[in-house]
DNA sequence: TTTGCAATCGCAACATTGTTGCAATTAATT
DNA sequence: AATTAATTGCAACAATGTTGCGATTGCAAA
């Protein structure tokens, strides 16, 4: 196994997106760290971050892909939450608590869901 | 508003996606018409196709644009339903009867729903 | 503290996906 | 058949993500 090595690039880029409220894409990330790092290194990062359970990836409803923190992902990824993604200010946030009910044709075998609700966060609307 | 035109072009792409039991990419538009018609005109078919209300997209799980027929949308999309991805041959599939139920935080405003179940389908499993 | 090695980084190049401008073509109406 | 606006092809560009490789650097062992 790859030994992790801690970099500045790395704990830079982790504490922004724990301390963000939302998901930030690689675009946001790169303009919060200005020359910090490439551009490269930015995406190199995100994969081991996600490869360490720190981090997981959410696909907006328009494609974009954003990275958001891991609360309860120890051992391994369980995001059978809801996010919500505001249509104004693009804003994606994971709704933790709020788990989805439905039923579903016998045949599927389900591993994983995602969620996504558009519209209006509570600051736009 | 614009005259609506038929073409050759536009014919065949909405027949492929109305005889596809899965939602289909770009690429696979276009490996399914070899040489019908450029690239470019592809994607600007399928502008007109959702404008027109014949086709709609679905952004799956990985971040792949797909595009699907629409089923009862005459005057409006109407998509709340749930989509199914398949994890090994990475098809996606639009299962028309199932909403599912959730609550919600009430200080968001919901305009639309994407909900997809990520898995085997029938075929895979 | 110094050394050695694998992990990480920066840079250049490339791939894929999607968009735009414009001149040429074409469907549909008169 | 002529007219006209919708459509197309082509070239160019933009955004996003990936890969190879030589140069750096974190970290553990000496």
């Amino acid at each position: 196994m790859k030994a992790v090595r801690s970099t500045t690039a790395k704990f830079e880029i982790q504490s922004l997106i724990a301390n963000s409220p939302v998901a930030l894409s690689h675009t946001e990330i790169q303009a919060n760290t200005k020359g910090l790092c490439d551009r490269v290194t930015i995406y190199r990062v995100l994969e081991r971050l996600m490869d360490e359970g720190l981090v997981h990836k959410v696909v907006n409803v328009d494609g974009v892909v954003k990275y958001a923190n891991c609360h309860t992902c120890s051992t391994k990824h369980n995001h059978n939450h809801i996010h919500f993604s505001c249509q104004k200010c693009k804003s994606v946030t994971c709704l933790d608590d709020v788990e989805p009910t439905f039923k579903l044709p016998k045949k599927y075998k389900v591993n994983e869901m995602n969620f996504t609700l558009s519209g209006l966060c509570p600051q736009c609307s």
